[in-house]
DNA sequence: ATTCTATGTCGTAAGTATGCGACATAGAAT
DNA sequence: ATTCTATGTCGCATACTTACGACATAGAAT
């Protein structure tokens, strides 16, 4: 039974390394920030301006779905994605919070001390 | 040749999905509120605070080590772990002007509708 | 010198992610 | 009705992650 300790760690951990792991490809990166320059929430052209297959995109895309941070919407034959841009920054939060906890304490040296 | 297709994205996404993916792990996640919350740079207490063997442990760390994100001191025979503070508030900064990005354009129907 | 202890590395097993071609589906166009 | 087109799902190959026991190393303790 490998694989499976997730459940182990508390449930905001989990959260943050959820969202984390959504992130954790550049092209999904890349779909967010397109999703976020078009003013159109455009469908497959996404996988047009990426450099892989469409297929790829489109799993791409399930993954960032299965999280709620994009939402599809049928119109006739395509489909069309935007940003919820609601969670985001609820997530933004999240992040936010997480970074203020691990930089707030004591500060390494410069350099590439500890501060032991 | 499957995977790598990562080099044909920008190095700004492919740094923003690099820290994302050391975060993707809910102990990787605890790893770092630890040594944020401890004064001390505590080493192998690490292990024992966490659900999983010491083996693992030392795995998660070498990848934060990786990146940078902590940093290690041997001081004897313990060795000792501390954040890189510095390195974690650039990275919380490429993350909020990630999410500020996403987060700024027009937003979606507040139930489930995209604005298509 | 020998033993003890804290860490790290190796090897392995099993799960997961990435990428894509081929097929399925379902609305649009003719 | 048939064909065209935009999407999604399936299955597969390959690569990566997770998890851990067993071994290696190296400083401390006796």
């Amino acid at each position: 039974m490998t694989y499976a300790k997730t459940a182990a760690f508390t449930e905001e951990q989990q959260q943050l390394a959820r969202v984390a792991k959504a992130l954790a490809h550049p092209a999904r990166v890349a779909i967010i920030q397109l999703l976020a320059s078009k003013q159109t929430c455009i469908s497959g052209d996404i996988a047009a301006e990426l450099p892989l297959s469409r297929t790829t995109v489109s799993q791409h895309l399930q993954e960032l779905k299965a999280l709620d941070l994009i939402r599809g919407e049928i119109d006739g034959l395509t489909v069309c994605y935007c940003l919820n841009t609601a969670l985001l920054q609820r997530v933004h939060q999240q992040f936010t919070a997480f970074f203020i906890e691990a930089t707030s304490g004591a500060v390494c040296g410069p350099d590439d001390a500890c501060a032991c």
